[in-house]
DNA sequence: TCAAAAGTGTTGTGTGTACACCCATGT
DNA sequence: ACATGGGTGTACACACAACACTTTTGA
C-alpha cells in the first residue's frame, strides 16, 4: 500500500504492478501548403486498420527520449530533428489490452527532409492533414489535440517554426507557415517587420524564382 | 522487438519489461514570504533520512490525475487544490534500485489551507523554501527546477498566482506572492494598474487591519 | 507627531495593428 | 502589356516602465 510510511520509493519492495510503457511521437511537417502530422495503420487489432500516432514500448535502460528518438528515426529515418516532451496519457482504459501508459512527444520535421523520410517500403505510413484527420486508434485524437494547441503556443513565444522549413527560404514561406500552424491570415509587412526585427534570419544572395513573378529573396536561420 | 510490424501497441504480446511507475507531486505555497516546497524525509534506503518530493505508485485503475490527487491529499489532506502536470522522468539511472518512471505534477495550496495541512503526526514532513533546498534523493532536485521554471512562466500568462492566497487578500499580499516567486521587485503601482484592469478580483467592503499604519483593503478573485 | 504601509496618475517608450502601392518577372 | 506574387512605410492605439507624494492608522 502506498500511504504512510511509503513515499512510494521508500520501499523496497516494488510488488505494485506495472503498467507498459509506451512512448508515441506525433510527427509534423509542412507539405501542400498544409501541416501534416505522420499516421501508421495498425496491423492488428484492437483497432486493426485504424490509423495511430507512432509509437513503441520504452525498453529498459532507455530515457524517454532516447526511446522517442528511435522510434522517430524508425519511422522517417531521420536523426536530430526537434523533438520534445508533450504529456504523459495514462487513463487505464485507454488500451482496450490492459494498463498502457504512453509519453506523448512531438517532432516537427523540415520539408527538405520529407524525401527521406516516410513509406521506406510498402507499410502503411501516411502524412495526413492535421486539419482532417481521420479516425484514430486509442485516445489518439485526444493526444494531437494536445500538439497542436501545444505547437501553436509555441509557435507564439519561441523559434520552433523555422525547424518546418528547409535551409533556405523565403519570408512568404515562413508566413504561410506560421498561417497554416494558426489557421489564421497574418499581415505581410507586420510579419516581416516583427520577424527581422528578432535577428533570426539572414539574408542571401540568393532568389528563388518562381512563375510569372518577381524572384523572392531567400533567407536562412541564424542558429545561435 | 518494437519495430516495423510493431508500432508499440499493434502486437498482443506485451513481453516487454515494465517500469514502475509513480507519480511526484510539487507541492507549493507561500507562507512567512516565501516560496516553500512540501518535502518528506526517506525512511528507507535508497537515500535513507535524506529529503524527497511526497508521491507514490500508480495503481493500476487510476488515472495519472487520480493517482496525483489522492498522493496530495495524503500528504496535506486538502483536496480540490490546484493540480497540473508537469513532465515525466524516466532516465533509467534514476533511482538504484531499478527501473522507475516518474509522472511529477505540481499543485499550489492556499496559505488558508496550511493549518489543516502537513505534519498531520509525527511525520518527517515539513515546508522547505524552494530557495534553500536541502540535499534531495533521486532527481529530485531536476524535478524542482522544472517546477519553478514553470510555476514562473504560468505565472506571467495565467492566474495561477491567486491559488496561493487565501480567499480574501489585499493587493499588497498579492504582489508579494508575485515578487516571491519571480523573486524580482515590482512596481506598486504598475502592478495594481495592471491586475486591476484584467477584471479578475473584486474590491470587498473589508479592510485589514494590522499594525501602525492604513488598512488595506481586501479583494477577493472571480472564478468564473 | 511620527513611523509605516496604503493608495493613487502622468509621461515617455516600445510594440502591435491597420492599411495601399510599386517592383520584377515570364508569357 | 498584363498577371502574379515580392517587397516596402506610416500613423494610431495600446501596453509597459519609470517615477513621488498624500492618506490613514496605532502608538
Amino acid at each position: 500500500m502506498a500511504k504512510e510510511d511509503d513515499d512510494g520509493k521508500g520501499s523496497y519492495t516494488y510488488d505494485y504492478e506495472r503498467p507498459a510503457l509506451t512512448v508515441d511521437v506525433v510527427i509534423y511537417t509542412i507539405k501542400d501548403n498544409d501541416l501534416k502530422v505522420l499516421l501508421i495503420k495498425r496491423k492488428a487489432n484492437p483497432y486493426k486498420d485504424t490509423w495511430a500516432i507512432p509509437g513503441g514500448f520504452v525498453k529498459n535502460g532507455e530515457t524517454l527520449e532516447i526511446a522517442a528518438k528511435r522510434e522517430l528515426f524508425e519511422e522517417t529515418n531521420v536523426k536530430d530533428i526537434y523533438l520534445e516532451q508533450l504529456y504523459s496519457f495514462g487513463d487505464p482504459d485507454r488500451d482496450p489490452r490492459g494498463w498502457v501508459v504512453t509519453v506523448a512527444y512531438f517532432a516537427l520535421i523540415s520539408s527538405d527532409n520529407l524525401k527521406i523520410s516516410a513509406s521506406t517500403d510498402a507499410k502503411d505510413v501516411k502524412w495526413f492533414s492535421a486539419y482532417k484527420l481521420p479516425k484514430l486508434a486509442f485516445d489518439h485524437l485526444k493526444i494531437l489535440d494536445y500538439a497542436i494547441t501545444r505547437l501553436r503556443s509555441k509557435l507564439e513565444y519561441t523559434n520552433v517554426g523555422f525547424q518546418l522549413l528547409p535551409k533556405k527560404f523565403t519570408l512568404t514561406e515562413l508566413q504561410k507557415t506560421y498561417e497554416i500552424i494558426l489557421n489564421k491570415k497574418l499581415d505581410k509587412r507586420n510579419f516581416r517587420k516583427k520577424i527581422l526585427s528578432l535577428d533570426i534570419i539572414s539574408p542571401l544572395e540568393e532568389y528563388k524564382r518562381e512563375g510569372t513573378h518577381r524572384p523572392a529573396r531567400l533567407y536562412s536561420f541564424n542558429n545561435n
